[in-house]
DNA sequence: TTATTTAAATGAACACTGTTAATATTGGTT
DNA sequence: AACCAATATTAACAGTGTTCATTTAAATAA
């Protein structure tokens, strides 16, 4: 059975030698501008082999995206976790949540475009994928729910509150992202602070800063 | 010159119909989908024809996004001074702008993902679109800046306030319009409200309302 | 090792696409 | 009626995603 897993392995290998290409060119010229004989040509086969390891070129997209996806929910876990084991409050958890948003459209802004742009802007968007923007969203939700039980809002409804914190973090980071040569203000992690800090403010209202944010020294 | 002017109509004509046809189609489909082909067909002339017309396929997408921006811009406008005429004060000319903003994404959700999403996805942007959106947010900036002025803000710098509010109303609108399906709060008049107010507490601080606002019933 | 079977890579082809150049057709002016 | 300019059309080119029949390569059996 040694033989039919190297074959498995060497599929793997092709498989990632196809999207790894086609990473590179959806991002240079734009998936629409792609073509699959272009793709094949960079790794030297012929058109049609792609054929074998992916049932066509949406197909192709649709892994590039997943892997996306995966490395987006990586940031916001990862945020989340780390602020909790530093024994950071909710809404320090929150903040950590919202700035991971923002770092991870602007470290892998060529990933953001694609699935939160070329992804939005397909007909009929891929569900498994649409399935993983619920999981941030709810990571989110999550969290706006026990702060708003421990602290209270000017909002009453969580659910309310997470959709502006949301359409908020979203905002900023699309607009980043699309917009590179845009005069922002001075420095754009600190305008997205600015920016959490505001919604915090506008949310929890004034009181919602601890101790513990002075201590780190947030404004 | 009666026949020549008559001709210049004609032409207009044939332009208007071209691009009714493939804003149509360009809704329903996408413009990628779209092909000169299907245009040609559905106005009942050869797919050459309209290359007497336009310039190629973009110069088509170009027209229709003008429009779009034009409608855009007016709907800017007119809720600026609209609330300036019913005496409002400065932030309620804000938040009367940003609303109107949200408004144009709701009613014509078509020409919103055409120029915010299919307009910002293309690798080269038509610069006067590109004016056009810098035009609706610099009033934006306007106002953020006198209301700043007249009332002082947690954050002092009106350039970063401006860009935060322009990032939360997009956000939202975006979101709104792209994920229709979603499961948003009880009815997004209302969601779209909170937002708008807790941008501005998040901005002003709870002083902001006025008594112009109480009276208008505004929560 | 050789013969046979199986899997993978390919070349040719189809129905499309945007776009151009040459041709046919129209309408207005002498 | 004859001419001419403007407009519409047909034919064609290079390129697209994709399929199918065919060839090549690899794995197995004798």
């Amino acid at each position: 059975m040694s033989s039919a897993d190297r074959r498995q392995r060497e599929i793997e290998e092709i498989k990632k030698k196809i999207i790894d290409a086609a990473t590179e060119l959806f991002i240079d010229e734009g998936y629409a501008h792609v073509s699959i004989r272009k793709i094949a040509q960079k790794i030297e086969y012929s058109p049609t082999t792609i054929y074998n390891y992916f049932r066509d070129k949406e197909a192709i997209l649709h892994h590039l995206l997943k892997q996306g996806y995966a490395l987006f929910l990586r940031y916001l876990h990862a945020a989340e976790s780390e602020a909790a084991n530093r024994g950071g409050d909710i809404v320090h958890q929150l903040r950590a949540v919202m700035r991971a948003y923002t770092r991870f459209g602007l470290e892998h802004s060529d990933y953001y475009k694609l699935i939160f742009i070329e992804d939005l802007e397909r007909r009929q968007p891929f569900e498994d994928c649409e399935s993983d923007r619920r999981k941030g969203f709810q990571l989110l939700a999550r969290l706006v729910e026990q702060a708003v039980a421990e602290r209270g809002a000017h909002e009453a409804d969580p659910q309310q509150i997470s959709q502006i914190l949301w359409a908020a973090i979203h905002g900023i980071t699309s607009l980043l992202v699309t917009f590179d040569d845009f005069p922002w203000a001075d420095d754009r992690e600190r305008l997205v602070d600015t920016l959490i800090e505001t919604q915090i403010r506008g949310v929890f209202g004034s009181a919602a800063r601890t101790q513990n944010d002075e201590a780190e020294g947030i404004r």
